[in-house]
DNA sequence: CCGACGTTTGAACGGCCGGTCAAGCCCGAG
DNA sequence: CTCGGGCTTGACCGGCCGTTCAAACGTCGG
């Protein structure tokens, strides 16, 4: 049946960029074999490369994927909430390294920090990284916006505030996530809310 | 003379170190091959092993040297300014990739990435990066406190402002490096004095 | 039951690169 | 001038790993 087939071919794709990903995160890019995606991935090492041209291309296409669908999962719980602060709490909660109690979700901030080192020298990677990124300031300004339209939150650049939010989430979670013995998630999540609260101009 | 080959020695030391960090931001730490090294250093291959016990070690060496460099060499400029205002503004100034014309100087940014994604799986450079760290937030700390003892900046909770600051200079220096459309190094500037000057307290 | 084709395997190849080493070089001491 | 010991070289080794490939497998259509 020519209609199985196709589902057959995109689950193995997905498959091998998921076990990637997971490889990536734990092992680190550098230190990624193509072995070790085959053995995350219960198949064969040639198989790999029956699904995709080389290494460098897999790991990639992998930092992308997983990153976008982080992404898309955020947005899709985010959307649920009725209130523009709620959002944005739970935006922030979600950024916050190790702050939830996560279920198997593997972490995308090391992700990002690998998609940031290959950006530097891979133009693909660096429109790929570019897009991401706008589309994290986005979703912040949108939730601004959005507050800013229902009588939430008085009218500012929404913007520059989400520039500012968005990079300030950035720095502090790098801290976090390498166990900061400064910067614990708890003290993170505060802070945010606090420059938050500030510049958007709500209360806590 | 037994006084003059401890000196050479150190030299050749450092020679590669710096001809290593050089390699290393211009090619990135994964593709920094030891026969790079002795090119960059004019050396032999061999020689650099002369030097160094492995290629890993000479990497994470020359990682937190350079860094570390970078960092006094800030210190001692901004050490010499007057007001604390004026040194608050040097060293935004000289954190924003690309603002001031720089002399030869190599960018600390890319290297400070590859010390991120190495922190996440080795403990040595974990805590070299933690020092590093600390010390960052420390020299903004100071500045603050300078300021709140001469009566130039209200009294406030200097360290949790550095954390911010800090941390908010990272997470846009990314994107800055990155050469992000949305995000030049005036904009990153920019904020960075907006957002100093707010959470600080003091007039632009 | 057969043939065909997409999928999967794992052995084998080949290049690359970190690390070793024996040999020379340089320079100062005696 | 000669000796000695660090310094420097570059050829070489060995292993690792990305990639290739011929063969096998399984499934579906006829």
């Amino acid at each position: 049946m020519s209609a199985v087939r196709p589902r057959a071919t995109k689950d193995r794709h997905q498959e091998i960029l998921d076990a990637a990903a997971r490889v990536i995160t734990e092992r680190g890019l550098a230190e990624t074999r193509i072995s070790d995606v085959a053995d995350a991935a219960g198949v064969s090492p040639g198989l790999i490369l029956y699904y995709f041209d080389s290494k460098d291309r897999l790991l990639a296409e992998a930092l992308t994927y997983a990153n976008d669908d982080f992404f898309v999962r955020m947005s899709r719980e985010i959307r649920r909430l009725p209130t523009a602060k709620e959002q944005l709490h739970r935006l922030i909660d979600l950024s916050v390294p190790g702050y939830l109690p996560e279920d198997s979700k593997l972490d995308e901030w090391p992700l990002w920090m690998e998609v940031w080192v290959r950006a530097l020298r891979d133009p693909r990677m660096a429109k790929d990284r570019e897009i991401l990124d706008q589309r994290w300031r986005q979703s912040i300004a949108d939730i601004i916006r959005a507050g800013q339209a229902a009588g939430e939150f008085p009218a500012r650049d929404a913007d520059e505030i989400a520039l500012r939010l968005g990079s300030l989430i950035d720095g502090l979670a790098i801290q976090v996530i390498m166990n900061d013995s400064q910067v614990s998630p708890e003290r993170m999540q505060r802070a945010c809310m606090e420059v938050a609260a500030q510049e958007i101009g709500f209360e806590l």
